[in-house]
DNA sequence: GCTTGACTTGGAGTACACTCTACCATTTAT
DNA sequence: ATAAATGGTAGAGTGTACTCCAAGTCAAGC
């Protein structure tokens, strides 16, 4: 699979796709005698997998770590199982942010909701009001 | 109350919140006849806000935006409203996409976890593997 | 055989959100 | 009264993650 073709399969440009390799955080890919890059089953695993990563904001120096890990082989499981723990719990305090943040989105959205019925803005007693 | 004060109450540098003021993701705050910042109650306010919108990662510019449009008054409730619903969808849309990751990272972590009892890698069937 | 479009690398440039520096003024503690 | 701490501005610098550009190579269609 071409570079082009993956870009156009995941969505991402194929700049992004050659930062990735370049820096690491996905193993180097398949080439063509001419040095052309050529995806196979496996490369496209590892983009999907950055991919997944990247988009839910976690760091791409995480990324090179686990691939780094990964080509040392079966002695840094344990290692690899910590940075996989690490990134997990990461993730689950940013959902806990987001939810927080949700929660005053959505009692604003329906204070603005009543405004735009009623003219004006009313926040109710007591609450942060802004 | 003085920069460092709040600095502390928020666990937040001075230069940050020098900076969401000087970019205006606050509204100006209370100042001694001297210059001298002194936060009131409604700077807080505002304060607070910022800081959870920006933990959520929402745009630094939609929260400059939502400000502009509070100074500028009750004409610009729906806008607010418009403003204020699609950084919800925003953040629903990046807890979908942490919730997949958070998905594939567990499938991941219980594989080495496994992996660290038995010594080696042990993808279950069918799986990706990565 | 030649044009056209896609590919390569290395390196420079950009966007975003801070973060730091220099340098001067003010406030607080001794 | 003075030293130390804190505050102020303007502007430069940093880290992260791309994104773009130049200059050359390669592959497919006419």
């Amino acid at each position: 699979m071409t570079i082009k073709q993956v870009s156009e399969k995941y969505h991402i440009t194929a700049d992004t796709l050659r930062y990735y390799e370049r820096v690491g955080m996905i193993p180097p890919v398949n080439r063509s005698p001419s040095g052309i890059r050529d995806y196979d089953e496996e490369d496209l695993k590892w983009v999907e997998l950055a991919i997944c990563m990247r988009k839910a904001g976690l760091p791409v120096e995480a990324m090179i770590e686990y691939v780094r890990l990964c080509h040392l082989g079966d002695r840094t499981i344990p290692d690899r199982l910590h940075l996989l723990e690490t990134q997990r719990e990461a993730l689950l305090e940013q959902r806990r942010q987001i939810d927080k943040t949700l929660e005053r989105l959505n009692y604003k959205v329906s204070c603005y909701e009543d405004a735009v019925r009623t003219g004006h803005l009313n926040w109710k007693p007591g609450c942060c009001k802004r």
